[in-house]
Parts: C-alpha cells; sequence; structure tokens
RNA sequence: UGGGCUAUGGCCAAGUGGUUAAGGCACCGGACUUUGACUCCGGGAUCGAUAGUUCGACUCUAUCUAGCCCAGCCA
C-alpha cells in the first residue's frame, strides 16, 4: 500500500535528480508519554516512505529534555511501534549524541554563530518582542569568541546555576519569524537524565538538536507535523552553520485528529494523571495500547491511515472512517459466536424435556477455512431483551413478538405465545412453539418466518461481561481542554450475559457476536467470568421511528 | 495586529486550464438474507467569497473572508 502524495513526489525527484539514492526517514518521540493514533500517521507514512524508495527508518528517541522522560515510555513506545509492524532499522537516542552536539555549538561560537547570554527568561521574552514588535539584540550579543567559549565551557563544567545562562544561535531579532529571533540552543538545568544519567548540566533544544541528530543519521527526508512549518528556516540554518555533512530536508504534513477523542499526549497524560482513565491502555482512549486493548487491529490503523491520505488541511475525521476498516478487516477473521447481552428466557413449551440437540454452525459464513463448530439446542434458552417485544409494532419489527413466527438462527422457527411476569410485571420468560419441519438446513421453504434472531441455550453456556465503550471519548468543550469527567466508569456501559460455552478464548482473541458487533477478550477475564470488550458495532439499519 | 499554513457535499479526500467535479465514511431509499450484518442497486456539491485573465478555471492573478500554528531556558 502506498500513500499518494506530495511528499512522494519529492522524495521520488530526489532520488531521479541524484540528490539520494534511498530514503532515509526517522520517528524521533520524545518519551514522555504513550502513542496515539495520531503518532501512528507519522510513524506509517515516515516508515512506508523509507520502505517504499529503498532506505530504511530509525526510531530515534528525541530525549534532550530529561525532566519530563522516562524509560517506561522508552519501552512502550518501542512495543506500540512493533505492534504497528513498522520495523526500525536502528534504536537511537538524541542523548547519545550529546557530546557531537556540544562540538557543533562550539563550531558555532568559533564563527560568530552563536553566543552566551547572562540575560534571565523574563529579560530574553521582552527582548524578543512579540508578533506585532520586532525584538532588539541582547547587550551580550557582541561578546568575543574567546569570552562566549570560555563561559560556553563553564556551561558545561557547571560553574553556572540553572538557568543563569543560556546559549543563543545569532540570527535575526527583527525576524518577523519568532523562531528567528536568537533562539536559545543550550540550557543549564540540573537533571538526572534516564540515559546519559549526571554526565550533563546542559542540554541542548529542540530546534538545535533535531537537525543535527537527523544530519548525523543521514536522514535524508525528515517528516514532521505542521507546526513545525515556521522552524524549517531555523532546521537548515543550524545544519548549514553546524557545518554538517548530510543535508537532511524537512517536510511538513497535518496532523490527525479524531473528532470527539482526546488527542494530543499532554491531554491524555492529564486524562491518566487525573485517574479518569485507568491507564494509557484505556480502552475507550485512542493510544496505540487502548487501540490495542479494545481489539482494534493494527492492521486496521494501517489501512486507516492510508485510507486518509497526508493532507495538509486541517480538520477531524469522525472515528466511523476507522470503524469501518476494522469491519472490513475482522470479517473474514472473526468467528461468529452467539452472545447475549442482555438475556430474556425463551422456554419452547412443546419441546421434550431432556432433550439436547447439537446443531452444526459454520464460524464464518464468509470463510469456511474457519471451520464449524457444535451448538447445542434444548427447550430453554436466552434471547435479546430486545429482541422480543409484545406486539409486533409495525411491519418493519423484524423479530421476535406475541403470535410472530421467527427463526432461532441455525435452529427452528418458533412463535411466541405467552409472557410470564413477576410480581412486579415484569418480563422473566416468554413462552413458544416450535415446528420441527423446519429445522435449520432442511430445506424448509413453505413460509417465511418473520426475520431470525440469535440465541445462547441456556444450559450449556458461560458468563460473560460486556464493556461497550462510547464511541465519542470525550470532547474538548472549550477548545483544547479535556472534559475528563466525561472519561469515567459511567461511560463504559457493562451488561452481563452469555456466549457460548464452547469457546475458549485467549486475551486479545476477537469474535463478531452474533449482531452486537466484534468484541474481543480483555485482559481482566477471569475464570468465573469472561470479559469482552466492544471492538465496533455492526451496522444496524432497524431504525425504530421517532414518534 | 507581523510571519507561516490551510480552505472541494455532514466527515475524510481525488483533481495542478477543457472530465457529466473520482472514491471512502455517514445518511436515506430498495433488493437479498439461517446475523436487520455482509453483498447488490439507487440517491446529493459548481469547488470559502468577490473581481479579473482565458474560447474555456476547482485548477492562473488580485483582493477579501474564515480556521490553524508561532511570542518555552517544551518537543
Amino acid at each position: 500500500m502506498e500513500i499518494n502524495h506530495f511528499i512522494n513526489t519529492i522524495i521520488e525527484e530526489d532520488i531521479r535528480s541524484g540528490k539520494h539514492e534511498k530514503a532515509i526517514t526517522r520517528f524521533p518521540p520524545e518519551p514522555n508519554g504513550f502513542l496515539h493514533l495520531g503518532h501512528a500517521r507519522a510513524i506509517i507514512t515516515n516508515y512506508s516512505m523509507a520502505i517504499n524508495h529503498g532506505g530504511y527508518f530509525n526510531l530515534r528517541f528525541d530525549d534532550t529534555n530529561p525532566i519530563k522522560e522516562d524509560t517506561v515510555f522508552v519501552d512502550a513506545i518501542k512495543k506500540d511501534i512493533e505492534w504497528l509492524g513498522c520495523h526500525w532499522k536502528n534504536l537511537l537516542f538524541a542523548s547519545d549524541y550529546f557530546e557531537e552536539m556540544y562540538n557543533r555549538a562550539i563550531i558555532l561560537i568559533k564563527n560568530k554563530s552563536a553566543f552566551v547570554d547572562d540575560l534571565t527568561a523574563e529579560e530574553i521574552r521582552d527582548y524578543r518582542g512579540d508578533l506585532k514588535n520586532t525584538g532588539k539584540n541582547s547587550p551580550y550579543r557582541n561578546r568575543s569568541i574567546e569570552e562566549n567559549l570560555e563561559l560556553f565551557i563553564g556551561m558545561k563544567e557547571g560553574k553556572y546555576s540553572d538557568g543563569s545562562r543560556v546559549l543563543r544561535a545569532k540570527i535575526d531579532m527583527t525576524s518577523p519569524n519568532m523562531n528567528m529571533r536568537d533562539p536559545v540552543i543550550y540550557r543549564i538545568q540540573r537533571a538526572y537524565h534516564h540515559n546519559t544519567k549526571d554526565k550533563w548540566c546542559i542540554y541542548p533544544m529542540y530546534d538545535f538538536a533535531h537537525p543535527i541528530e537527523d544530519a548525523i543519521e543521514g536522514i535524508t527526508h525528515s517528516l514532521c507535523s505542521l507546526e513545525f512549518e515556521d522552524h524549517r528556516p531555523l532546521y537548515d540554518w543550524v545544519v548549514k552553520h553546524c557545518e554538517m555533512e548530510n543535508i537532511p530536508r524537512q517536510i511538513e504534513f497535518g496532523k490527525l485528529y479524531i473528532a470527539g477523542a482526546v488527542t494530543g499526549k499532554r491531554y491524555i497524560k492529564e486524562l491518566v494523571d487525573s485517574g479518569a482513565v485507568v491507564g494509557w491502555d484505556d480502552p475507550r482512549l485512542i493510544t496505540l495500547s487502548g487501540l490495542r486493548r479494545r481489539g482494534i487491529p493494527a492492521e486496521a490503523i494501517r489501512d486507516f491511515v492510508y485510507s486518509l491520505g497526508l493532507p495538509k488541511s486541517q480538520g477531524e475525521t469522525e472515528i466511523d472512517m476507522l470503524y469501518q476498516v476494522v469491519r472490513d478487516n475482522l470479517k473474514l477473521k472473526a468467528p461468529r459466536t452467539n452472545a447475549i447481552l442482555e438475556p430474556l428466557k425463551l422456554i419452547i413449551d412443546n419441546y421434550p424435556e431432556d432433550k439436547v440437540e447439537y446443531l452444526e454452525v459454520e464460524n464464518n459464513r464468509e470463510n469456511e477455512e474457519l471451520g464449524t463448530r457444535q451448538i447445542p439446542f434444548s427447550k430453554c434458552v436466552y434471547i435479546e431483551r430486545e429482541d422480543f417485544i409484545e406486539r409486533k409494532p409495525n411491519k418493519k419489527w423484524k423479530r421476535l413478538a406475541l403470535d410472530i413466527e421467527v427463526r432461532l438462527m441455525h435452529a427452528y422457527f418458533v412463535k411466541a405465545n405467552l409472557i410470564e411476569r413477576d410480581e412486579k410485571g415484569n418480563i422473566i420468560a416468554v413462552h413458544c412453539t416450535y415446528d420441527p419441519n423446519t429445522k435449520s438446513g432442511s430445506g424448509f421453504k413453505d413460509r417465511k418466518p418473520n426475520g431470525n434472531i440469535h440465541f445462547v441455550d441456556a444450559t450449556y453456556n458461560k458468563n460473560a461481561e460486556f464493556r461497550l465503550f462510547n464511541d465519542l471519548i470525550t470532547d474538548f468543550g472549550d477548545k483544547n481542554v479535556p472534559f475528563s469527567e466525561k472519561i469515567n466508569p459511567d461511560s463504559i456501559i457493562i451488561k452481563n450475559g452469555f456466549v457460548e460455552k464452547n469457546i475458549n478464548p485467549t486475551i486479545g482473541d476477537r469474535f463478531q457476536f452474533t449482531r452486537n458487533g466484534y468484541y474481543s477478550l480483555d485482559k481482566d477475564s477471569t475464570e468465573e467470568t469472561l470479559v469482552f470488550n466492544r471492538v465496533v458495532s455492526l451496522k444496524s439499519s432497524y431504525k425504530p421511528k421517532a414518534k
């Protein structure tokens, strides 16, 4: 599968013109959170662009700010990318290049392209100006090379306190592009780094580090999201002024937003930290680990990303687009099983008391390879509560009702005769009669049933818990503020019902529960109770008319 | 407000001067059905606005409008 896109065109031109032999790309996450669906676009795009153009793809952790980073995220990110099937050639850390970056900074100083600034953070902000007003030069901007060198080495050696000095690139304080107004490229920060431990007390800033990382690795095309477009001039400046040999090219594409879902690592992090969700892998989240736990196949995520293309436009994609590719993906793979979410007892009055029949059923009518199974059928079965109504309301009603005959899927026609109620008037069981001539597969065609409904035998079954997650995970309310109160246990609908006794799933296995959608077995399952997450619903074309 | 980017039906998205303006999702009809699923058939836009260039513009120009991003010693 290929993404047909301007990035493709650019890379092909670079190869045709002889600028590069192949494409080498990278995915550079900061290990400060878990990956989500938005990252999947970046990962899959970078990966496929490289693979489709004879090159390879690196995974590089952009760990230049130790106070935000942690190895648990490193491990989680690796796992998610492996799961997506995007195999990296090299596993790298930006922090492995700290020495080289430091040396490049020295070059900058020697070329009079960087200086040590003693201004405070507040002063720097004031001097920078704003969107309307240009900035003005720092009074320390014209220090001599020698002084800058001494000061910068001093910074590295820990002679100065955190925040007391920074190294800045000397570019143009009057630039309309804020990023070019003498950006800070090194700060003093005494913090333990997960990789370099306590070796460094100065750390490079993204804008300085990133282009160097790309250049060191020989990245040819550095694909990133649109918000870095303004940084491209600075990216190119760094590559040039640091005298890098390889010249990587930054190309931007639009971010992926899902309507009604929390995207953005920091917002998801807020939800996790506040306890609003059970963790980064909460199935209501669109983190890759959450989607995986919910049962979304990695292949479907890839198909989804490919199907969207790589626009520069901004917009929100509806989650239904993802769900559709998930259904397509699972259609032939998932065995179909009967499951009753909200059981209603159906008693077949004219069926022999202790008779049990085993019906042979295809596991997937569209894929014979999945074989068949035997399902039990006896006098008492469970049907979905919503499949029975006292009086057929209109001709659209294709389920059971009093005096109405339907097919119990894979079994017989049954006709409802009588309702059994408790003292409060609630329906607790329905009595019916079956027609032995109508057995499934017998070729009976004398009359048509009023639809067909699924069932689970009442004596041979397993308890199961079904978690139905709200499709809309949450919304932003007032702009970028996650409504964490919308993500609480109430937004999971839990139902207790029955599945067929003869399925023995393992964690992650997916089934299509007849008309109830696709479900996967969750890790919370126990011996007594199987817990299934709804991966996606099936489409339903029955819509009761709103009165 | 300075700079950068974006603008095609409810959503996503092809299209780069001449096509009846692809396709997918969603939605609405209908057929079929041992899943109201699947499958199949049918249904909708003049392309942010305006003014130009041209025999001809979604595609070129100008102006305008709307949205997103940038004023971290975050990435």
